[in-house]
This record gives C-alpha cells, structure tokens and sequence, in this order.
DNA sequence: AGGATAAGTCAGCCTTGTTGACATTCCAAG
DNA sequence: CTTGGAATGTCAACAAGGCTGACTTATCCT
C-alpha cells in the first residue's frame, strides 16, 4: 500500500490503483487461454496433452537436459513428468541416453519425430504470439516482457534468464 | 510470414524474429505460475482448488450473475462447473437464488464467507501483480496489456471488454 | 399443447497433478 | 576397499478437475 516508488508523484500512480490491477489480473487469465490454444487442438487430435507439449520444448530448448533438470524448469514432481516422458520415449519421440559421466543421469534429445511436432507445435503458439506482437508494436512487446518479468518468482526467472541467454 | 504491416521498413521488424516470440512464450508461461501461485498456496490449505477461485472471481465481479453466463467466461462444461459450484453453495459462500423474471436461472451471489474469501485470494494476487506493476512503470504496463488483448480468442476478448468496461 | 431453454444430476472416462516405496548408481568417510 | 548416504530415475496408487453422453425437472414461449 505504501507508494514508495512514486516517480512523479499523485496522479501518475493512477496506473496502481486496484481496478485497473484487476483488469491486469483478468487480462492474464483470458490471455493465458489464447496462448494454449492453437496447441491444445492440434494436441487433441493426437493421443497427447499440454505436459507433453511443455516436455518437448524444453528438452528442445536444452538438448541432453536431464530429467532433474527439466523436472526444476517445470516445477512438477518427478513421477508427474514420468508418465508424459515414458510415452514420449514410447513412441519414438524423444531418446534417453544413460549418462556418460554420471550413469544414474539420463540425457533427452528429440528424436526426428518429436523435432517434427514439437515444431508443429510451436509453430502454432508462435503464430498467434507473432500477430499479437504485430498488432501491439514494439514498445508494447517490450512492455509486455518487462512486467512478465516482474510477475515470475524469483528461482523461475533465473530459469528464464538462462534460457533467455543460451538461446540458439 | 509476410510483413505486411512493416510500419517503418527492415530493421524494425527485429522483434518479430522467431527468437524474440521465443522469449515471450517463455515469458508467459514462467510469469502464469507466478500469477497463479498466491492464491494456490492459500487454497491448498483449504479443501478448493484454482477452479473455486476462477469461480468466486467472476461471481464476485458479476454480481447476481447466471449460471449459464459463468459457464461462457470460464469456457468449462457444466458439470465441471458444477462440482465446484456445488461444494461452493454446500459451504456456504455462495447463494444461488432462483430468478425472478425467468424462475429457470439461478442467480449467484457471494455470501459474507464466501466474500472474505474471494478477498483474500484476490488480495494476495493483487499485490503479485502491483509489484510487478510498479517494477516496470506506467509505460510498460499499458503494452503488457495491449500485447495480451491481442493475443486472446475473439469471444474471450469481448467478454473481457465486457467485464473492463462494466467495472464497479 | 409442445418444442426450446436453464439448470442440475448420474455415470464414467482422461490428463496431470500428488505421495510413498523402491532400484540403481555415485561418492566420500571410515 | 567397503559401506552408507545422497542423488537419479521408476513404479503403484490416488485426487482434482477437465471431458462426453444421457437424462430429468422446471419453466418459458409460440
């Protein structure tokens, strides 16, 4: 409640004020839904869900993650993402590769399968990122990511720090 | 993949590269689980879920609100809204009360308890996202919210517009 | 009178989260 | 060098919250 920040005092903080912070929160909500959807169709056609889609890009992201790894960038329990991770191994989507340095490791890489839908996939998200981005212009988008940013917890943006870094 | 909008010719357009929309993908994903965080903490102590709450934020912003009307903001089937619902009214923080016009629809209504809990949740979202507000100032803040209208489906985007200008 | 609409219910299924128990492997302290 | 603890990954069972489909009840409206 304190308005410590005030950078140029009362009436510039209009912007703070709880109804326009609810139209924020609902805008997040109804967005959120756009943004899995062109996925979640494709998806429901196939025998596969939004987890699987979530599993196959960062393992894309970050060929030859391991399994901890990629279980601290989702944020579930291990026996969670087993189950997608087995029927992605199963169908010949994703490979696991015992550890060189550490057997107890196991590295993921997409097979030419899982590079196949996981790129369908994205192609779709990204479609309807790319015209929402169009639409709002390039101020807005920077907008956009610096108050996303400042949404995340903070072990979340470290995560997305170093994906943001590593990029290909 | 046409730059049909090129506003202001090549070099412009570098935040629409395949690598930028990247990191706002990233983005939105990493900033929901911030987002949805506050409130899931304090429902996971109490017997609900994130469905009670979606459920007592529209009651509450939609006063006296339908059944039916609920089902098209939240986008679920009935019986899934319905299970949530009931155990809502069981507990006492939501009243439906048949209609007077129309005796077919029940009205909802948030009673005292279910008020101050729909309070609660809303507070500690609120303050996630007033952070993430002040951190990133007015400017950002007007394109974070021009990107995500955008990016919703049409019919969401109305009924978001809806609920923005019906606001209390 | 009869079809359309609003709501509620039952049954059963799927995805994706959870906890608990367990096997394998590594590494460091005795 | 062995042994016990920590780390990695797997399996089994369960819960929440989505879904479809079929059906009932009450009410509205033509």
């Amino acid at each position: 409640m304190s308005d410590r920040s005030a950078p140029t005092g009362g009436q510039a903080l209009l912007y703070l004020t709880d109804e326009q912070i609810r139209k924020g929160i609902e805008a997040m909500y109804f967005a959120y839904r756009g943004f899995t959807a062109d996925p979640d169709r494709i998806l429901s056609d196939k025998e596969y869900g939004r987890a699987h889609h979530r599993a196959l890009h960062f393992i894309h992201r970050r060929e030859g993650t391991t399994v901890n790894n990629l279980l601290s960038l989702l944020g579930v329990t291990k026996q969670s993402l087993n189950r997608v991770l087995r029927a992605l191994i199963d169908d010949g989507l994703v490979e696991s590769r015992v550890g060189r340095a550490d057997k107890r490791e196991r590295h993921l890489y997409l097979t030419t399968a899982g590079a196949t839908l996981e790129r369908e996939l994205s192609d779709a998200q990204r479609d309807r990122m790319r015209a929402a981005y169009r639409a709002a212009g390039p101020a807005a988008v920077a907008g956009f990511r610096q108050v996303l940013e400042a949404m995340m917890d903070e072990d979340l943006r470290r995560h997305y720090q170093a994906l943001k870094d590593g990029g290909e």
